[in-house]
DNA sequence: ACGTAATCGAGACGGTACGTCCTGTCTTCCA
DNA sequence: TGGAAGACAGGACGTACCGTCTCGATTACGT
């Protein structure tokens, strides 16, 4: 939509004052969290004007998303011939991004706005959950392709459990065992009964 | 501990006073939702001085988290003789509980709020959690006794992956089917692996 | 008016309640002056409970009059036989009354209520003002009486001239010399065209 | 000092909102009383935020000072080259000005505030008295020069104990007579010992 | 070189709600 | 009945942010 208008009269933004605006949501959001943030805090940390941010986001809400955007990880889904080893990349990934500090409080907030405001769960919907549902269709389909699964899989479901038990696990931490082990554990449960005749591959654990 | 010491000096509390406190903030949260609630729009709508209010409650969290303490639905824990026709009364509860209008935005405000607020999270915990889990344990050990399902269960993972499934579709309604049949089938799911009938592979481990 | 009924059915009033509540009162309109001397303060000060303040004094004006009226000093009419040592006695009085920190502070908020409150306007007259004003009448009565004075002085004139010089430099007090020094002159001043030597000018009224 | 710097960064603030407050004031003033003052009827009764107040007087008594400020009178030293007539227009403006509905009021707060705050004592002292008592001392000095008055005038002692019974009138009003006619008479009783030779010009009255 | 037009800082503005303090009344138990 | 304790309705406090606005100063671009 409106490709980018490339006639931008009058004096251009500075994209330093960009960077501050987001660097200090982030920071904010770190130390005060979510619900505390204020934008005259944000204007002040960033050494800002209030104008320039209500001039840049509508909304607190936008300006948050817009913070936790930029500091979105790149997704990359791994291709190295094997089941485990794929899965065991993926959940590295997800034991990166979700269990940093950063990563908890943005997870959480998302979980508390996505039902309020339907615009950010829609974001967080497109940004996080699609790409992730489609990176998990890919690794197993390949592992179907190879035998490795049998076709009969339930992606959708097996996505959202996995999907729900990091929900729960961010909201009520384990305090037995490291949660990539339990995520682990979970994961070969429920692909057990999936795997195809060589049945002796079961017993890898 | 301190039994409710019977003989509190001074005047003593209108519980008159307590319900239309409570009322109100149930009515406000479903009209206006969790983030808008003010207590002072509490304090109008109960016909009560804001004072009355935060002589009960020292945080504005801690009122919310009273009156939908007070509104929390009893837990029957079905005992029908059959496994699937207690899995189908639970389901049915949680239906009822969860995806009624207060009931939704009670459960997306606890998302929320776990991370946030500890106490918030201990809270739920104790009051919503807990007794889920020991319910279900409850029903799936009696399953187990009567030979429905074989004694590897690992119940507390198949606890955690319905009760992440029930947050994923708070957030993230279907489209496609109707909840409780996505539930039913996920439970299936889970289950089928363990049931009973060929009693040799109950030493699988 | 109601002479004190004699017949007080029910448990009599405590005098140590009385007493605890008045020296609160006190103590507290020295520290923290009249302005933001509260009745809840009072209270806990005096280790009572606010009901027994209130049983006593209708308002607030009223328990702070009724505190001042107790510490009131007693009165002297000094009679040497000389009218510049009974003036200094007097003098002396007055420094010692209005000029200590309570005295300052009675005064100045006798200043500032008796235009506002009529009542307290009405006790101060009473209680202060009529008194000294009777007390200067009989020295300078007694002085005329002795030949010392001439009988054409104004009495009442002079009067409100030395108790508004008062009031003035209770508001605004001088840097330059101690304000005994500054009464006495101004007392010099007052009095010097009634000293009475040639008795002729008398007549002149 | 600080030449009213004329680069007022931000946006400057609205002239109507500072007359509209301070009209506020003096009419809550006149009508309510002091005590009485909100500063959040203030707010409604100028039709104002109440932090456009708190942004422009840092304390409920700057506020009041500042109106009764701009609403203080402008003060003329009469020069008609006779003494009497130049102290009769001096207390006919102070009749006028201390007389009034809100001159009393002003004066019986300035009273009550000057003990209390040391600033409001300082405002006083400066924008009424200090005025006052140049205007006197110029009236005299020039009576003075024209030989109507000794040189040997305590000026300083009379305008205190003018000023003083102005207090002392202004807390218990006279009943028997007009103040300013006691005013006058105080004045000829003060000035008399001050005439010069041509005695005769005493009988002016 | 000069107007046009947008950005940026600073901060005023009308608001809403906050959580605290105090008022004066009341209700309850204990002596 | 008096007194201690404390609940209650209500009012004002002073503060923090909200989102909008009005400024002067700056920074580009097309004449």
């Amino acid at each position: 939509m409106s490709q980018a208008l490339p006639c931008p009269i009058g004096r251009p933004r500075c994209s330093e004052v960009d960077r501050a605006i987001l660097g200090a949501v982030i920071s904010l959001l770190t130390t005060v969290g979510y619900h505390r943030l204020s934008i005259e805090a944000v204007a002040t940390q960033a050494g800002v004007a209030k104008t320039s941010i209500y001039r840049r986001y509508a909304t607190r809400d936008e300006l948050i998303a817009a913070a936790i955007e930029v500091n979105r990880p790149a997704l990359v889904i791994p291709d190295t011939g094997d089941l485990w080893q794929d899965l065991d990349q993926v959940l590295e990934q997800a034991a990166e991004v979700d269990l940093s500090a950063l990563g908890r409080q943005t997870l959480a907030m998302m979980l508390g706005l996505a039902s309020t405001s339907p615009r950010f769960a829609q974001i967080y919907w497109q940004r996080y959950l699609m790409p992730r549902h489609k990176a998990a269709a890919v690794i197993l389909e390949r592992a179907i392709a190879r035998g490795e699964l049998s076709a009969d899989l339930n992606i959708d479901l097996i996505f959202d459990l996995m999907c729900g038990l990091l929900y729960k696990l961010t909201l009520f931490p384990l305090e037995t065992e490291p949660v990539e082990v339990y995520f682990r554990r979970a994961l070969e449960f429920l692909l057990q009964p999936h795997y195809h005749q060589p049945p002796q591959a079961v017993e890898a654990d």
